[in-house]
DNA sequence: ATCTTGTTCTGGTAAGACCAGTACGATGAC
DNA sequence: GTCATCGTACTGGTCTTACCAGAACAAGAT
């Protein structure tokens, strides 16, 4: 049963690394139908359990879609396919988003300086939109990090480009989580507040200005400074009076 | 052989969910192994198949590792497992080499950065080695592009952060055709030899002073040239004698 | 032309079997 | 008693066969 081609790897390989070569080389696009699961059994010699073992874990990435009765379908992959791995693996550690933190900080600054290119009126408005809501809601955690991710969205689909737009979007699921508890932090840090609304203003401004060095300098300033605050708050420290009472983080 | 609990879920979503649970409530660990398949037939009611079609797809997101002949254990997760996932979403839009091109700059630059605070002593030797290699491979597409892009992985890897290395990895997949054919251009620009050999030198120098924005600047003019370096080619442009030969690009 | 009815194809699942190594306890030699 | 050897039970890896239920589609009946 070893008839077809390379063999070598196991079976379960033999069949991902098939599929891989396909959707890589561009004969399996998004919206296709790919061949029945006993075609594949047929083609590459395998059994179907292993066809199938296969198709679920591409399914489990979101690259696929397997219909009930209907066949297995390529998906436009999305950031959604994601949502169990980040559940997963931050269970199991935690630091995971640091690491992850610092790819987002790749994108975002990689994205602003795009946007200062590339940036229209109406990514301005929408900028200045979400610049206004984050100084409203800004003693409100979960609204309030809601409107500071929208500003940094916003930063990224100004910047125009699919790629980093889908990174963000990526690391955006797993980070929704840390970013909220760290807004979590503005009530323990008076500072914070103004920190919150003029970092963002002078992002704005460097991109409006369309001043892409200025731009990244400021961001990663910000980001540095909230990374400031979030190890003072290890730490225990605050700037307000009542610090001690949300000390065991 | 419905008896043990919950059904109206498929018995694959039934499997994951049980060890789903499992992992989030702390009942499985890191370095923990799990029952064995068998095990979890009985205790599912739900036939070996399917329960494999779960694990492997935990596997595939990088939460557990089967192990041959031992059992499965718990794996500490890193984002280096959505490799897979990243390289065939980027692959959907791969005819935007460009935009790709974008993100790994935004890679690269971050992870330049990181370098300058992380890189030890071996990663010095290791840019070394390969800035040396550029050097001698100067003329020869395949090993020069080979050699080129050896030295920016290896800033990635200084860097000593999985997410971004994943995903650098990912794209240098996607890249590594056309930054094959960015170098066939080194035989039409005698100037670019030293721009491929000069630049390198500056961002090694720069990690090596630790100075992150140094490093940072002198990366991206390094991108920025090479970008207009294709630019002229593709008008043209040359500046050697016999430019035109290779004019069809 | 439309509705009905199959047949056929699809994925979903079960059950049973075999292989090839591993782990570990029992057995043997020393 | 200690240590090496050997079985055996257990593990994952795979294949095979079989059945189900719903979708698709084409052919026939109305």
């Amino acid at each position: 049963m070893e008839s077809s081609g390379a063999d070598s790897a196991s079976g379960f390989e033999r069949v991902l690394a098939y599929l891989r070569e396909r959707l890589l080389d561009g004969t399996l696009k998004p919206g296709e139908r790919l061949m029945a699961e006993r075609e594949l059994v047929r083609q590459l010699g395998v059994s179907r359990p292993i066809v199938r073992e296969a198709l679920r874990a591409l399914h489990m990435l979101g690259i696929v879609e397997i219909r009930d009765r209907i066949g297995t379908v390529v998906k436009r992959p999305d950031a959604s396919a994601l949502k169990d791995f980040f559940t997963l693996a931050l269970a199991q550690q935690a630091d995971l988003i640091d690491d992850v933190m610092e790819a987002r900080i790749a994108i975002e600054c990689q994205a602003v300086r795009l946007a200062c290119e590339r940036a229209t009126i109406a990514d301005f408005e929408k900028l200045q939109r979400a610049l206004i809501r984050i100084g409203e809601t800004i003693d409100d955690a979960d609204t309030g990090s809601a409107a500071d991710f929208d500003f940094h969205r916003a930063i990224v689909l100004a910047a125009r480009s699919p790629t980093l737009a889908m990174l963000h979007e990526s690391m955006a699921t797993l980070l929704a989580i840390s970013h909220r508890n760290r807004r979590l932090l503005v009530q323990r840090f008076d500072s914070m507040k103004s920190y919150l609304v003029d970092d963002h203003k002078r992002v704005f401004d460097a991109i409006v200005k369309r001043d892409p060095d200025r731009a990244e300098v400021t961001l990663r300033r910000h980001f540095a400074i909230g990374d400031e605050y979030r190890r003072r708050a290890v730490i225990g420290e605050g700037d307000r009076a009542d610090a001690r009472t949300a000390q065991s983080e």
